[in-house]
RNA sequence: GUUACUGCUUAUGC
């Protein structure tokens, strides 16, 4: 039972339905725990009415499981729908609550997600990003600037939403400045500065980054590629496709 | 017991 549900997990992340299907249906007993990770596999891969179907199934929802269907909501778009299921719920735990506020800031619905922050129990270092990013996705860049300094700590997520926001939007003089900032980076944080060059028609520092970065992965060749393509020069853009 | 929350970093397709 315990492998049974980790392989259910793993085609859940697959995306493979049919064969999480399967298993669970051959699984017994069908603890909550199972119900969860075919909840959550639907949630994924499915449409939304299905997995309300599956939950409405659930004979003991817990609050995990009230979670997942929230935040399925919350990633489709439907901030009002996320919101009834939110109200619906017999306990809420800070999980749920980032859900909640996720639902509203990802969906530009900023004056709603900065209400359920302020009234939130508690805040940890996801609410504080999940708002952040809010801002960040939605072009709010000077309320981005400012929850950035009013943040008690910054992690690398803090960090690489601001500057990815910096870089999408052109302001590249900022973004460079962020990044010089930054106390670690990862391959995201490379390819969003990538990317903010390339798109920006910085050709010459955009491959001066790609050269000085200490590894590549198919974005950063992606980027670059298409920024030497988008601007003519196919030379520099076919060296970069022979070496893919 | 990686069962639920924050990075949509590129392109293509739709």
């Amino acid at each position: 039972a315990f492998i049974a549900k980790k392989l259910m997990n793993m085609y859940s992340r697959c995306g493979n339905t049919p064969k999480a299907m399967e298993i669970f249906t051959c699984l017994h007993p069908k603890d909550t725990f199972a119900w969860n990770i075919i909840l959550a596999c639907h949630c994924r891969n499915n449409s939304l009415d299905e997995a309300y179907e599956l939950f409405q199934q659930i004979p003991a929802p817990d609050l995990i499981s009230w979670t997942t269907l929230l935040s399925a909501y919350a990633h489709c778009g439907h901030p009002d729908a996320a919101k009834s299921v939110f109200d619906r719920m017999p306990l809420r735990n800070e999980v749920s609550w980032n859900t909640m506020l996720a639902a509203y800031a990802n969906n530009d619905r900023l004056e709603d997600a900065k209400r359920v922050f302020d009234s939130m129990p508690g805040r940890n270092l996801v609410s504080w990003n999940t708002l952040l990013d809010g801002y960040a996705q939605n072009g709010h860049i000077s309320c981005m600037t400012a929850l950035f300094h009013g943040m008690p700590q910054h992690d690398l997520i803090s960090w690489t939403c601001t500057l990815s926001s910096l870089a999408q939007t052109g302001r590249m003089e900022e973004a460079v400045l962020v990044y010089e900032s930054m106390p670690e980076r990862d391959m995201i944080t490379f390819n969003a500065l990538l990317d903010g060059y390339a798109k920006y028609g910085h050709l010459v520092q955009a491959k001066s980054l790609f050269d000085s970065l200490p590894e590549t992965n198919l974005i950063s060749m992606t980027v670059i590629l298409v920024g030497f393509a988008q601007s003519g020069r196919m030379r520099q853009a076919k060296e970069i496709f022979d070496r893919m």
